[in-house]
DNA sequence: CTGAAAGCGCTTACAG
DNA sequence: CTGAAAGCGCTTACAG
């Protein structure tokens, strides 16, 4: 792209190309004049060194390698701006690809990426994966987010699933709500059968509570789907559940729009809770009561790591983080029912 | 990152790394004796080229350079979406950035990614950055997505905003709607302003229309926030809008969220009405009457035109194309009002 | 402080 | 069909 090269420059500014390098990277001692001399003529002929040159001698290319199950939605939206933010404040470029949680996806596209990449991130909650998995972070510095802790001996973020999904599960039941509906997420996702887990292990504890299990796979239209379904086998308003746990927010979203569709009011009919605390839930009508999980934050950190060893030129040690979630409560659990029409609760 | 070298698969395989190159490449005539004996030798080793050495001598990295305003929100999102399926699938890897619309900006992150990319796609709605767009899609492939066609002949990509705003405000005034609050976009973005544009046209060119205008900056809480500020404003309910028209989808739902805080509702005392079409707006409730805006195809279309080119080898020339808008009527408008209760409209 | 030279890993005419 | 060699643009010991 860039057609001017170091050689051009040399020879513009009347030194060697050794000189150029040493003056734009400003790493040994050159005579301050020859370094401004140097600069201007660069600045003046648009010059821009060749990554790939450098890359091939240095051993490094600048840039890590973001490996996602999938762009869309709100959730991979904000990871990636953490993740962003934090690589451009440290001088780092981001790759980015979806892999779609197929292990030999993941296998390709990491091959498309090496060579070309630091180190990487992967969010890769299917179970499926691990094998992939353990054997990139054995071979390359890598973050792994949101697989488990016990996927091996590596790098890697989580969030406490299980704790987040009993502690909604107990802030339901505190609610008097018994007849309660789990929309789960994709099957063979870590996450989501974590999540199921929590909810299953309350609900049998607590005598009383009669959960039901429908599919789902984190998307809107699922839970949209998933819940027209559940009404139209529900005769009467007795078979009603009292309130229905979906194991996201975008499936939670998709939960309450069918139920509105149906004339149901949420929370008055059936409360909805979701799970993820995505931007969007606190300004949805009702706002949701929903499980924070620090998206942005996760990112961030993610990538700090990640580069801190790219730059220390230590090995990621193994490490692993688990990101505590918390309850947000507010008004579609049916939590806020006393107070008045229209408060938020958040 | 790899340690293994053409020259470890050569020695390996008993011929020369020429042969190497050109066995995996298949590009040229080789036995296919050998071609399948240099294959199973790479894979055994884990042989992946260097990318960086590679893009030295071919001139060609694989790699697209995507720069956004921002990355925040579903827009971005679906646009990221769209052109990251397309990449991969033509077998195009995606160097993302945001750039905050801030001219300075634009040419750093450009300049960073010179010499790693083949070519650009860029999103830059602000009119300030306009010198530094036409400069880069001067100098570079550039396709210019959202800047307005009047920028340069350049190859650019747009949607109809006047249009579509214009539709929209004709629905509104159609539906009896007359006291009608625009909540703008940021200001200097241009499609922002195409929008502005058109509501105060049909706005003038109609007789008893009251058109009045909020400041906003395209995210949920401004729209969330500048509403709130409106309501404590309007004392008496004679004063309070008919209609609320968001510049983006994001606003709208942060208004719909303060009208029912204060205990308003949605379309019955004010109607909300928003543009973009993003996935989530159908579910919503009640779901939202937008303009849609066909986001993950324009990412599509952006990056297929710059694939081609870079593929082609030829030029990218001048090439205006306007996505065409379409009303979304849902019912957040009050268009449904009549229809059975809950009924969505999608 | 500065330059000449080697070399990073690859591809591609050029011979054979 | 295959190999030896040049060269892509850069950085970095090694001399001076």
């Amino acid at each position: 792209m860039s057609s001017v090269t170091i050689r051009d420059v040399a020879r513009e500014a009347g030194v060697s190309v050794a000189t150029v390098s040493r003056a734009l990277n400003d790493v040994e001692r050159v005579t301050d004049d020859t370094r401004a001399r140097v600069r201007i003529v660069a600045e003046r002929l648009g010059y821009v060194p060749h990554g790939g040159a450098r890359s091939l001698i240095t051993r490094r290319t600048g840039t890590i390698g973001v490996m996602l199950p999938d762009l869309y939605g709100e959730f991979f939206s904000e990871l990636i701006r953490g993740i962003d933010q934090t690589a451009q404040q440290l001088g780092f470029h981001m790759l980015v690809a979806s892999s779609h949680s197929d292990a030999r996806e993941i296998a390709a596209a990491v091959g498309n990426m090496r060579g070309r990449v630091d180190g990487f991130i992967v969010m890769s909650p299917d179970g499926a994966a691990r094998t992939a998995l353990a054997g990139l972070a054995r071979s390359f510095p890598t973050v792994i987010v949101s697989a488990g802790s016990d996927i091996g001996p590596f790098s890697t973020l989580s969030v406490s699933n299980y704790d987040g999904a009993a502690a909604m599960m107990h802030h339901l039941l505190s609610l008097g709500h018994r007849r309660i509906v789990f929309i789960r997420g994709p099957a063979g996702n870590v996450e989501a059968n974590e999540r199921l887990r929590a909810v299953r292990a309350v609900a049998a504890a607590h005598a009383g509570c009669a959960l039901q299990e429908l599919a789902g796979d984190f998307q809107q239209a699922s839970g949209h789907g998933t819940v027209e379904q559940l009404l139209r086998d529900t005769s009467s308003n007795d078979e009603r559940p009292d309130a229905i746990f979906a194991a996201n927010d975008a499936m939670a979203i998709g939960a309450i729009s069918a139920l509105h569709e149906a004339g149901l009011r949420v929370p008055d009919d059936v409360a909805v809770v979701g799970f993820d605390d995505t931007p969007i839930t606190r300004f949805l009508s009702p706002p949701l009561t929903t499980v924070r999980v620090p998206i942005a934050e996760l990112g961030e950190t993610a990538t700090r790591r990640l580069i801190d060893a790219l730059r220390g030129g230590s090995p990621l040690l193994e490490h692993h983080e688990v990101f505590p979630t918390s309850l947000i409560i507010r008004a579609s659990c049916g939590a806020l029912r006393a107070a008045p029409s229209g408060n938020s609760g958040s």
